[in-house]
DNA sequence: GAAGTTACCGAAACCGGTTTCGGCAAGCGG
DNA sequence: CCGCTTGCCGAAACCGGTTTCGGTAACTTC
């Protein structure tokens, strides 16, 4: 038994150097070792080199577990996933969990992500990994208008930050890509070009970023001295069904938009798939700017005409972000937004027809239909 | 000063209720809660079950990190994630994760990832993890048939278990998908439906996927009695592009074949657009069968039949079969591996032409895009 | 009824760190 | 030359758990 017990930590001894190997090859105590490494003005600079030489020569890391039952403190980084249909594809996770992984690393902290199918279950693993301190902080991604999540932390004083913004704002701490006014850009884009009568597919309202674009493209109409009309905006959509839908919708109308503006790529993908229907050339029967900037929209033909957002920085700056709050810093001084890129492909262009001329393209591609 | 410290201290009271509370309510020391908790022999069933009440609606919840300091155990699984094209796209990470966090998450373990761009990236963030103990274990996915992550491992008596197989499996666990068998039924179906020159186009040979693949298509073809023709092996594909330029180029031989097996759908989709660009019907004119199951397989027209593979199973085995090791089960009793399924689409058909008469399409038309 | 088990639990050491407290020696002012 | 800071470090408590060790009471056993 005692040689087994002996065995088992002379192995340990061997993989890990603590705190107290350091302290006796210097013949100090691991108190001394320890404030020298952790920087406590009461150690005199020739000890602290000496420390630190001997720690680096050594090979001593310290363990984040056991300072953490002292200092209450991990540098551990949370994020709970909602894989829906919304994120599951594109490059966006990669993307984003790339630049959180990347800045944590050289940070010195470490990620904890957990994926979670619904809202509920969404709550209970952030309740769960905070309850038992897995992670000092969390991101949360897609924020909605209305968020339980942020309501439980702020009442849980965990620290959290937001990618997006959300209705109150009290304690929060955010990044977010500007989307409203990239949208508003696009109509005023659109407007310069001699576009008059400009669709919008909204999202799902119950996201923040879904009721900020649609801010956008009033805000656009307005400085166009365009008149908001509320049968130019469809049904949400999120994904290239739903936008084919959408688009379908406006195409039909009486006087239907000679442009479009799209609140996420996929559904302006799908707008391509109805315009396809009426044989309407996209980008000079229909001009079409979107948002996102996901890779599909370089490989359809014309290529989608979009705004741009840098999800990976994204994630390296709400990391940052997040790590300045969890060491104290006010939330309102850790509030960043950021303009969106414009990336002008094929998909826009001047208003060649009238919205009477598409009507009759689109009336008789119809009946050609019907025959 | 007192004050302060007080507060601080009363707040993390009220935040967190330790084992030393759940000792006093009861009016027992922490050792008796503590080994009640962790079913130790020697404490009664009634007073367990005391401690077992007591700690439940107390609501105690042990800290993992202060467990671990003396077990040296964080219930806590680690991922390295390279993200190179190969990835980055997909609902592959989510589904992998998804699988990954809910297995762990029932076990009531952790996930920690960390995301790398090259290998030796990769073989840095294990060191760290590793050496600083962030995980009790590792799952590396995409295994290479040299692969350094395991070489590293093993000499450092880390825990681990392969997403794949490796050349040299001592002391390795692994969860597999036997995309070879299914490689070889492809031929056998292509066979059986009269093809009998069936072109292949590999993987990237460092990737053990690839080898047994290719072993795959060698075994179908022996099965079959058709010869090897190494003129029917491609350059390796892993995307889009490369894949149509590999379809292009076995397609261009002087008896092409009339059907391909792809090791990747993301290969076989280029091979549409090698087709396409000689007015090559796939399906009928060409036969295609991949493997993956990737969701843009059902966008194409025809839709593409595959081998699919269900990568959010994989990662709950993984995780299942790395915590087994890492309570000590012996690898060799950790290696599991099933069988893709096969999903029948559009993409494959009787042969309905022969070598000579595809040759003389495909040269016809070259002849009529020169002209 | 004495001796020997056995079941059960408390006391204390331990894990690898951090942080508080106090004491010694050098430096400084008077 | 004495008292008082000040700089610097050791001793010890502490964090929240786990694990070893030993002792008491009840229970056998003859």
């Amino acid at each position: 038994m005692e040689t087994r017990a002996h065995k088992v930590r002379s192995a340990l001894r061997r993989q890990r150097v603590t705190i107290n190997d350091v302290a006796s090859e210097l013949g100090m105590t691991k108190s001394t070792v320890s404030r020298a490494l952790n920087g406590y003005p009461d150690i005199s600079d020739t000890t602290r080199l000496r420390v630190r030489e001997a720690a680096r020569s050594l090979g001593y890391r310290p363990l984040a577990n056991a300072q953490a039952i002292r200092t209450g403190r991990l540098r551990a980084i949370g994020l709970v996933l909602q894989l829906n249909e919304h994120d599951r594809h594109r490059p966006f996770l990669a993307d984003f969990l790339a630049g959180i992984s990347q800045a944590a690393s050289e940070a010195d902290w470490t990620v904890t992500v957990s994926t979670a199918a619904s809202d509920e279950d969404t709550l209970r693993l952030l309740c769960k990994l905070a309850d038992e301190h897995k992670a000092d902080g969390f991101i949360l991604p897609r924020t909605l208008w209305e968020d339980l999540r942020i309501a439980f932390l702020r009442g849980a004083k965990v620290p959290f930050v937001l990618y997006g913004r959300t209705r109150n704002s009290d304690g929060c701490a955010w990044f977010d890509i500007s989307s409203e006014a990239a949208t508003q850009e696009a109509v005023e884009r659109l407007f310069a070009l001699g576009h008059r009568r400009i669709g919008f597919v909204p999202g799902a309202e119950r996201y923040t970023y879904a009721r900020l674009r649609m801010e956008g493209y009033r805000a656009g109409l307005l400085k166009c001295g365009l008149a908001f009309d509320p049968d130019l905006v469809s049904e949400p959509a999120l994904n290239r069904t739903d936008g084919a839908a959408s688009a379908d919708q406006l195409l039909n109308l009486a006087t239907p938009p000679t442009a479009l503006v799209c609140s996420v790529d996929r559904a302006a993908l799908g707008a391509y798939e109805a315009a396809q229907n009426y044989n309407l050339q996209i980008g000079s029967d229909l001009s079409v700017i979107s948002y996102d900037g996901i890779e599909e929209g370089e490989l359809v033909a014309p290529k989608l005409t979009t705004f741009s957002a840098d999800v990976r920085d994204a994630g390296r700056r709400l990391t940052a972000l997040l790590i300045e709050r969890i060491n104290g810093a006010a939330p309102e001084n850790l509030r960043q937004v950021l303009p969106a890129t414009f990336v002008a492909r094929g998909s826009h262009g001047p208003a060649m027809r009238t919205s009477a001329e598409l009507a009759t393209i689109i009336s008789n591609a119809k009946r050609q239909v019907e025959e």
